[in-house]
DNA sequence: TGTACATCAGTGAACGCGCGTTCACTGATGTAC
DNA sequence: TGTACATCAGTGAACGCGCGTTCACTGATGTAC
């Protein structure tokens, strides 16, 4: 394959931040290498500077794209008319599920991204990327009840649901994983934040 | 220095630990070298296997030993008698405090090690390093109000911790980093959680 | 529309580097008498 | 208590490996006429 036409580059591009998004998340961004990630794009890794200036770029990016496709998700979900349970209950049950504790790589970036991004310096594409990344995030949460949420509540909901992900599944095969989702889920859906 | 005597061989041991103890809880699993935790430690990387099965081994072995020190810490806390403010409003001010976010080597392994954890297979030995940990974290935290606490609530205070800790982490450098621990501090010191 | 040529997306070999791990060696420590 | 010797904690060179990045090369794509 020794020339694509500019739409199938561009096309390679997005499938090589695609592939990553997902690898990054479920691997970690130190443990997924450039030929890793060419070749899940079906790639050889030789043409990666030609589409990124570095590793960290992709990174970034990836990190970006992560969390677009989870801020879309969450929009759809809002807009959704009337489904039988209320957005905000279906958005947390799916987040506390097992099925989101087992599949990191389509997860959600914060809760799967958060440490990296704290072990780069402020600054690092990767930093910025996550940052703004999870801004969208709370400002798509906040429009999860039809009237709207205060950011601070959001604030505390998004911290208490990534905590519990994160601890959940670094137990994950312990009874003590199951029980972390089912408390949280409970807690969250059982009773709205009072700012007393 | 050649040979050293059984007592310095074993102080040695536990200094590396020590040491590594730090540095993973900084830098993460994968960020620690061999080398690093020796020289940490004052010694070179060469008699590293006299002293550990393989670097997972220590990883493990460093990773209980964080735990342990903060559960120490936590245990003295509640041991202290009648200070100017409550023992859980002690640990909550420290815990969500920016020297804590901005101090990962001396701090929560809850926070620090739960996604290198988590991105281990179950039964290898970081994974059950943090889950015995994690028990016994939960377990002192119990026993911080004097007549104890449900480990649900206790549970749901622990993750919401650890998500605002990790997520403001994240974002150091931008202002909805000291954002997110001053909303969640207010949040958990301004109302008991409230099983509905 | 057809031809001549420049551009450049992708290939695969190569680079220097740090990693985890192994090993022959050193010489003070620990032990047996 | 003193001596002879075995043990073994720590050293530093070496191993094979995968990493991020560079580069000469290929040949279809894109462009100028």
């Amino acid at each position: 394959m020794p020339r694509a036409s500019r739409a199938d580059a561009e096309r390679h591009r997005e499938q090589v931040i695609e592939a990553a998004a997902k690898l990054v998340r479920a691997h970690g961004a130190g443990n997924v290498s450039v030929p890793q990630a060419m070749a899940a794009a079906g790639l050889t890794h030789g043409g990666f500077y030609r589409h990124f200036a570095s590793k960290d770029d992709l990174i970034a990016q990836a990190c970006s794209a992560a969390f677009a496709e989870r801020v879309k998700a969450l929009d759809d979900l809002t807009e959704t008319d009337a489904p039988e349970a209320s957005p905000r209950a279906t958005f947390l049950n799916g987040y506390l599920s097992t099925l989101h504790r087992d599949n990191a790589a389509l997860g959600c970036p914060g809760a799967a991204l958060a440490v990296d991004a704290a072990r780069t310096e402020p600054g690092t594409p990767l930093r910025q990327a996550f940052t703004d990344g999870l801004r969208e995030l709370i400002a798509s949460m906040r429009q999860l009840d039809s009237d709207g949420t205060d950011e601070e509540t959001v604030i505390v909901e998004l911290s208490t649901m990534v905590g519990a992900l994160m601890l959940s599944r670094a137990c994950a095969g312990d009874p003590l994983s199951d029980e972390i989702l089912t408390v949280v889920r409970r807690h969250l859906l059982g009773e709205e934040a009072d700012p007393a």
